[in-house]
DNA sequence: AATTATATATGATATTAACATATATGTACA
DNA sequence: TGTACATATATGTTAATATCATATATAATT
C-alpha cells in the first residue's frame, strides 16, 4: 500500500522538561545501602531520598526489591521480632555485589558522557554561568 | 474485598544488567549540536553516536526531532538544493537554547548524585579498582 | 474515635525505549 | 540491467519503565 506520509503521527504526550534522570539508578543505590547493612523497604526510603534524588516512589521501591530478589541480587525474610507491623528485611548477595560493581562501571561511562556534553556546552557558550 | 497478598504479582520481564543510561539525553545532545550549526536527522546520527553514546535509534531520532519541533525547541524546513533525497533541516530556536541551559543544569545535579554514589562505593569498598 | 506514622503490596495507566518495517533517491559495480 | 548499498525520512508495534492511585495491616498519638 502506497502511503503519503502525514505530518507527524505519534499521539502527543506531555513533554517533560526534566532531564538527567538516570535509568534504574535506584537499584545501584539499594545495593550500596544493603552493602552497609540489611534493611527493609520502608526503612530504605529516607536513605534513598538522600542518595538517589528526592523522588522515590514507595510502590516502585517494593516492586524493585522483589524483582531484585527474583534475580538473586538480594534475599529477604520476615522480621517478626519488633513491635509494629512485620518487616521484610533484605540482604545483599554475592551476585548483588557483582552487579553493584558492574553498575558503578556503567555509571562511570555515563559520567564521562555527561562531562563530554558539559565540555561541548562550555565551548559553544563560553560565557555561560555554571548553575 | 479482603485479599491475601500473593507473592509478587507483576509479570516478570527481562531484567537488563545495563545501568546509568541517562533518560532523554538525546535531546540536550541534539540541542547542543544544533547550537553549532543547523543539521538534518540522518546527518546528526554520527555526531550523536560520539556525543550521546553508541546506540542512537534512527526512528527514535526522527520522532524526537518532530516532537521537539512541536514544542518549539527547533524549527525545520525542507532543503531541496542538493542531489539525493530532500533533507529536512533543523535549526535551534531561542526557546531551544533556554531548554538546553536548563538541561545542563539538570545534568549537573545528576552528575552530583552519581559522584555521591561513587564516594559511597569507595567508602564501603576501599580496595575496589576503578574500572 | 479519628488521624498519623509505619509497613508492605497491587492496579492501572502514562511514558519512554527498542526493534522492525515502509517509503524514496542516488551511486557503485558486475 | 539489475541489484546491492548508502543516504534519507517516517511509521507500526511491542517491551520496559515510571508514575499515580489505592488496598491492606499495625501501632502510636491526639
Amino acid at each position: 500500500m502506497i502511503l503519503t506520509y502525514m505530518y507527524n503521527t505519534r499521539s502527543r504526550h506531555f513533554r517533560s522538561r526534566e532531564f538527567g534522570a538516570v535509568e534504574r539508578f535506584i537499584e545501584p543505590c539499594i545495593l550500596l545501602l544493603l552493602s552497609k547493612t540489611p534493611s527493609h523497604g520502608y526503612g530504605l526510603l529516607a536513605d534513598l531520598a538522600t542518595h538517589c534524588g528526592e523522588k522515590v516512589d514507595i510502590g516502585d521501591l517494593y516492586r524493585t526489591l522483589r524483582s531484585m530478589e527474583m534475580d538473586g541480587w538480594v534475599t529477604s525474610k520476615w522480621d517478626e521480632k519488633q513491635g509494629g507491623r512485620n518487616k521484610r528485611v533484605y540482604k545483599i548477595t554475592t551476585d548483588g555485589r557483582e552487579i553493584l560493581k558492574d553498575a558503578v562501571a556503567s555509571l562511570r561511562k555515563t559520567d564521562n558522557l555527561i562531562h563530554h556534553l558539559f565540555t561541548g556546552y562550555q565551548k559553544v557558550f563560553p560565557d555561560a554561568k555554571i548553575v
